[in-house]
DNA sequence: CCTTGACCTTCCAGTTGCTGGAACCCTTAT
DNA sequence: ATAAGGGTTCCAGCAACTGGAAGGTCAAGG
């Protein structure tokens, strides 16, 4: 398989499938013309790391999860933990967003968005947080 | 003001401001000696800054709106507008985070964390998607 | 046989918003 | 004189790609 099958196949623009080559994520042999050649177990490979940055993970992470999926002798603690972690993170993230959601929508709610130059979300900004 | 008073006041760092001056946030006067020379003016438009950054504005949309802030000209619709976009991809993050943390809790939920190497986690990572 | 087009290759630069560090200057106190 | 604690510039690096240039390869058509 060249490169524009994989990329077919897994999802993955060929851009990034070079990358992750190139940090050592995936290891394709190579034809006599230069060309990569990816086995089916490459495909595979690629299709893990795309679900699991999918999902969120780092690539440290899925760097991580990849020598777990194929360590016999990986205890499902350690994938449990890296997935805690990586959910603790996104919770936080999510609790971030909403943070600032809230504010924001509040103050879009209160401007009028009409043509005079008077606007709470300008005022707000300019001044110490009151609403807090 | 030097720059530490400023970072001390603003609650930016040192490092943060130079770099906002380097992109042309702010242009504070310089002493004879070469420091920056910061007025109250600048401190004002860096705790600006700081805040819009906190709403999570990229540093485009900082320099928009430090621009309305300062155009009295301006109409409140224009602030709106970019605040409005602002929130739509805030809401588009917080849906994508959710869906991701949805999976991923379900995986963790259902994942032994044992010493054992059986792992839902990395059955789905492995597969293609079935709770799709 | 030559060309065209669609592949593939490498390498370099840019993205966002800083952050760290090196190497150096200025000021004040001891 | 020197040490501490400011300040300065510039260069590199982070994450995870993405775009583009310059060029090699291959199969099909004229």
């Amino acid at each position: 398989m060249n490169i524009g099958d994989v990329a077919a196949r897994s999802g993955l623009p060929a851009k990034t499938i070079r990358y992750y080559e190139d940090i050592g994520l995936v290891r394709p042999q190579r034809d006599p013309n230069g060309y990569r050649a990816f086995r089916e177990q490459d495909l595979h490979k690629l299709a893990f790391l795309g679900r699991a940055r999918g999902l969120g993970f780092s690539i440290e992470d899925c760097r991580n999860l990849l020598h777990l999926y194929e360590d016999e002798t990986r205890t499902s603690a350690e994938v449990k933990d890296i997935a805690q972690h990586h959910l603790d993170e996104i919770d936080a993230k999510i609790a971030n967003l909403r943070e600032m959601r809230d504010t924001l929508s509040d103050l879009v709610r209160c401007c009028a968005g009409d043509d005079r130059p008077d606007c709470p979300i300008l005022e707000s900004l300019g001044s110490a947080p009151e609403t807090n």
